[in-house]
DNA sequence: AGAGAAATGCAAAAATATTTCCATTTATAC
DNA sequence: GTATAAATGGAAATATTTTTGCATTTCTCT
């Protein structure tokens, strides 16, 4: 029985591990040897790839009209123990396509499983530039338009903007008040120098905006200061890793950034990114004359 | 028990089937009153909540660090009968995102529920976004190692390391300071607080690192005070835009990125990119215990 | 410090999903 | 048309996952 040969030969392919497409490719090449139920299910796999990682075999079953039994032998003419290892395959499609970052951080984790031992430093640096990458793209693909739209628009009505940020996020901070001296609002670094920062609180007004950006462990210098200008009525924008970071209850927006880190360290740049777009969108608002490519409009 | 009482209530208002953003906004809503362990669920579940339909309850417990019945609690906490059902909302999610021009539909919707006018602000922000994102693309594929390796190894083998940068670079070497602050390397950060730029470069003694950052058109404070450095025999890195910048004259290693702008507007994630690829590397060297999540390593 | 309540961990039980096995049907070749 | 092989259906066995109940720990308030 030679049908066997081949099921092993499949097996032993099967090691180099299929992605979604190429899985797709080889079923559709196979298409005409098999029998007639196997060709529904079949068809069934390709026209609904999405869905195999999230229903289960019986619905699978069900949905062509077969038994789960058939399912099963679908899997393994295809070289696969059973169903649900096929299953694998679909599920980490999913798994991609919803978070570029995941592609990123398997490879991370196989490299450092890998026991590869000694990186180069170039490579060290070309992984952490790869997870930055991933992160921005998913900042791009889950920046929530009204939220951003609102922090926005509540930059533009003011009149005077505080920056508080520790640590970490100091340079953000200190991006933002390079870019919002640009404007001709009235802007305060809450830089923390001499640990005045409680004291700076004072000169707050109702209706000031404080922009707070601050990450998990969340640091306390710049909770109490964004705490001080709230009770002094001043609105507060947060720029923080999740809506359930103390910052993020306190404030009237609360813009999420992930908060991607490779070897354990944190990336900058999508936390950057997020406060560069914040900029330019308010520039824009503001009609500001942004065009030109010097560094400092005309007006400052 | 009050609790009982809070419980059916929401029991009840889960009959108007929420889906995963209002799920999610009631949790955050809730999480002070959470215990601990609930609390770290609801983290994992609004960081992770593209996965939640995917992974079982028990990768969700492993990954949380606690018991599948704490997962198990968590979704009953939230009105529904276990986790399968809570589940069934985020495979939901899922479901409707898999649809093929879900990005694009889902940006739209929102911006029309954000209201008219809004198009553009956002719109702006994400061609921002989408501008960066190829810029440090290009920054990774262009690196060249052997010059970054050099920049590293002069950095590793220094004692003593001063940052320089104006303006819009400012951030950057701001950044950098702290970051080096975790070596065990003497760090200066050159401020310009005061104008005393020129003052401060009289502590450089031979053999000193100097890091300047500067782009076209370069800052005359970084320049003059990195030919002072180099002048008192410090080796000079420079992070700039071209070999033939000023500052990549007098440097002994020079790294390019290319200044990638979109509406004339500057996005400085390249270089903040680089500067921690530059950091990571050095700590990698340095062998720095820097692979646990805390932003503060013991010996800092 | 100690009682009581709440939170947590553990493991048994229940539910569900998957796989296997075999009886039955259908197709194929002679 | 019959013998043989292949395909299919269905139910039992197995594996896996989820839920529940209870013992233990931790927290809180007096």
């Amino acid at each position: 029985m030679y049908k066997n040969i081949s099921k092993n030969l499949m097996t032993a392919a099967k090691k180099t591990k299929l992605n979604v497409e190429q899985l797709i490719k080889h079923i559709s090449s196979d298409y005409e040897a098999l029998s007639k139920q196997l060709k529904v299910i079949a068809r069934h796999v390709e026209q609904h790839r999405d869905h195999i990682g999230l229903d289960g075999i019986q619905e699978v079953a069900r949905q062509c009209n077969v038994q789960p039994s058939a399912v099963v032998r679908f899997a393994k003419h295809f070289g696969y123990s059973g169903f649900t290892e096929m299953q694998a395959i679909f599920r980490e499609g999913i798994s991609r396509q919803l978070a570029p970052s995941r592609n990123y951080k398997t490879r991370i984790r196989d490299i450092i499983e890998s026991g590869t031992g000694s990186l180069s430093s170039v490579e060290i640096a070309s992984e952490f530039l790869a997870g930055s990458l991933a992160g921005m793209q998913e900042l791009q693909s889950s920046m929530h338009a009204p939220t951003f739209k609102k922090a926005v628009d509540i930059l533009a009505e003011s009149d005077c903007i505080w920056i508080a940020a520790s640590r970490r996020s100091f340079p953000i901070a200190v991006y933002l008040d390079y870019a919002l001296q640009h404007t001709d609002k009235r802007i305060g670094l809450v830089s923390g120098m001499g640990s005045m920062q409680l004291g700076q609180m004072r000169s707050v007004r109702k209706n000031d905006v404080i922009v707070a950006i601050s990450f998990s462990p969340y640091a306390e210098e710049t909770l109490s200061v964004a705490k001080l200008a709230v009770d002094r009525g001043a609105k507060l924008i947060a720029i923080t890793d999740s809506r359930m970071s103390p910052l993020a209850k306190l404030a009237q927006v609360a813009l999420i950034v992930q908060d991607n880190s490779t070897f354990g360290f944190r990336s900058l740049t999508s936390t950057m990114g997020l406060a560069q777009s914040l900029f330019i969108a308010l520039a824009y608002t503001l009609e500001l004359p942004y065009k030109s490519s010097s560094p400092v409009p005309k007006q400052a």
